[in-house]
DNA sequence: TCAACAAATGGGAACGTTCCCATTATAACA
DNA sequence: TGTTATAATGGGAACGTTCCCATTTGTTGA
């Protein structure tokens, strides 16, 4: 196998030096007769630039880390696609790192990000505790409605929110007894949500009933699990929120094995609005978020700040949720 | 911002020279003494590797990349997440590329994985060109069952056969006049599948019909199309097959929409068996591939290629598909 | 036509590793 | 204990860029 050529061969080949190709390829001020040399040059050898080199100069790779506990969840699919339209566009190379819910992957992959001296990170932080992504000294973005990692720009939605518009919905259908199927975070719970539930029953004077309340993992069986413990229950619930669509088809499910009408006995309500929520029978109710949007901005906001183009304190960006009133929601049964 | 610690601020704390650091970290053969002097000197001096100057000499990056369509196609997280697990475990960072159907796009990732030195490709190939991929000396691995590219390791599943399978179900069930969406591509057809049904047509005498197989862009709307105009026919076909579960779930809706009770009025199978295709009402019958199993043989074979493990010729891997009956498919109405 | 100045070009060091080869320390054996 | 074989270590070049600075070439205006 012949030896790739270097911008010395090119030089040698054009009659130039090297410092010139290398003007040429990253766009100095080259006059124009020399830079249509050094390009034939470039064409007759099969000249292809050499970014390790180039970044072993420069500290700039071009490459960026997208961190995500799992891209089998839909959601994940269309945040990924924003970024990578923004970060193509930008020129840069996005590695995919799946924590699956697992911190000591998590971590592993912040090396990776370090040793690599990757440009940025984008991460949906499962454990990784703010002093460690800080201590990576890369330029990172949180994409999540996080306040717990000041210090850290972060692009999310306003799910405390969106979760207050799905609360209201159910409630002025008539729903006065709401459960809750939580999806079970390895550290933390899903805090705004909870939280919002829980000031929405404080607001409405409805009585805090702990049975009510279900955590399980995030996937579809974990919904499944979660209704049916919901709907078992002495006095079930005439409603269920899910923490996100895929719980969500899970109790859609386990109701329908149950022999539970929806949205007939029971009503249920998403949240994401990923493409299936429109095709389950009946179609979900479910609180959108602009998952595409979430992907390009955190991508432009990271871009920003690796470029150094805002010197502005660290900022939360938060999407607003919209309500997507479908068939899986109806006023409770008499 | 101190400047980052090299290996030779490491020899110095350590007193010795940079070669026994560099051993010590890539595993050469040092005294256990020794090794212990230098990774205490690691520890205090906060050294991290820096795997760009290593690249500089070792010409490895120890990065692949993985050019698909659209990973918001939900066959490909799956067998991302194959892929990524196998290359986690060999050290490889992923670099995700969608080229969005379109050539243009895909060259401009080819040329990206040279200059930056990936060390492999994994690709679903769009308009590339068997010699254009050669060009860009990279070992390379086909995700899908083509025939198109002599000369590379492809991994992908059976499609012919499942079509046949999926056929077959819908014949003894006694279809006999059977719709097919295709997928479009941008430059050639779902050849294996149109093979398949034409051959399964002629096998059972079965009429060739053109009006019978339609073509619409991979993704619901397109199946949604698919679908009218096979039902709008003025002799509809009693069976739909479609090339994938999304066109299969337009085509769902588009039955619904018209008034056509599935199965009671016509059935119908999809392909890949995505997670929505389980909570479809009815749930779809249809062509199930190991995806995730795809993903993980692809960078298996990827890793041997790169590591020179194996000598043999370029070889297809083709995984077996399985027919699911679910609620999707039902004798024809008399 | 010749300064004076700007623009274009060239030369060489530097980036942080790895790897080859030479040298030194250790172990094994007679 | 001396000799030889082997293991461990050190020194320096090389990988292919970019960037700084010095030098050359070109342009402009009196």
């Amino acid at each position: 196998m012949p030896k790739r050529p270097t911008i010395i061969d090119v030089a040698e080949y054009a009659g130039v030096s090297k410092s010139t190709v290398s003007r040429v390829i990253s766009g100095g001020s080259v006059r124009e007769t020399t830079r249509r040399r050094v390009m034939t040059a470039i064409e007759a050898l099969g000249y292809e630039h050499n970014a390790i080199a180039s970044s072993m100069r420069t500290n700039r790779t071009n490459i960026i880390m997208l961190a995500i506990p799992d891209i089998t969840n839909p959601f994940w699919p269309d945040v990924a696609r924003g970024v990578q339209d923004v970060m193509d566009d930008a020129g840069y190379a996005v590695v995919f790192a799946n924590s699956d819910w697992r911190g000591s992957r998590e971590k592993m992959f912040l090396r990776m990000a370090q040793r690599n001296r990757f440009d940025g990170i984008l991460i949906n932080p499962i454990q990784v505790t703010a002093t460690e992504l800080d201590e990576t000294h890369l330029p990172t973005v949180l994409i999540g409605s996080r306040t717990d990692y000041p210090g850290f720009d972060s692009v999310g939605s306003h799910s405390y929110d969106g979760t207050q518009q799905a609360l209201k919905h159910l409630f002025s259908l008539g729903h006065r007894r709401i459960g809750l199927i939580q999806g079970k975070r390895v550290n933390r719970p899903g805090a705004s949500r909870m939280k919002s539930y829980l000031d929405f029953l404080d607001e409405h004077s409805l009585p805090r009933d702990d049975t009510l309340i279900v955590e399980y993992p995030f996937d579809q069986r974990g919904g499944y699990q979660g209704a049916i413990d919901l709907l078992t229950l002495p006095v079930p619930p005439t409603a269920i929120l899910a923490a996100n669509d895929i719980l969500a088809m899970g109790a859609l499910q386990a109701a329908h094995d149950m022999g539970f009408a929806v949205p007939g006995d029971v009503s249920i309500v998403g949240q994401d609005d990923i493409f299936a929520a429109k095709i389950t029978v009946p179609p979900l109710t479910t609180v959108a978020k602009p998952k595409y949007e979430i992907g390009t901005q955190a991508a432009t906001v990271l871009l920003a700040r690796i470029n150094g183009e805002t010197d502005r304190q660290w900022q939360q960006h938060l999407f607003p949720c919209r309500l997507k009133i479908r068939g899986s929601t109806a006023p409770p049964r008499e």
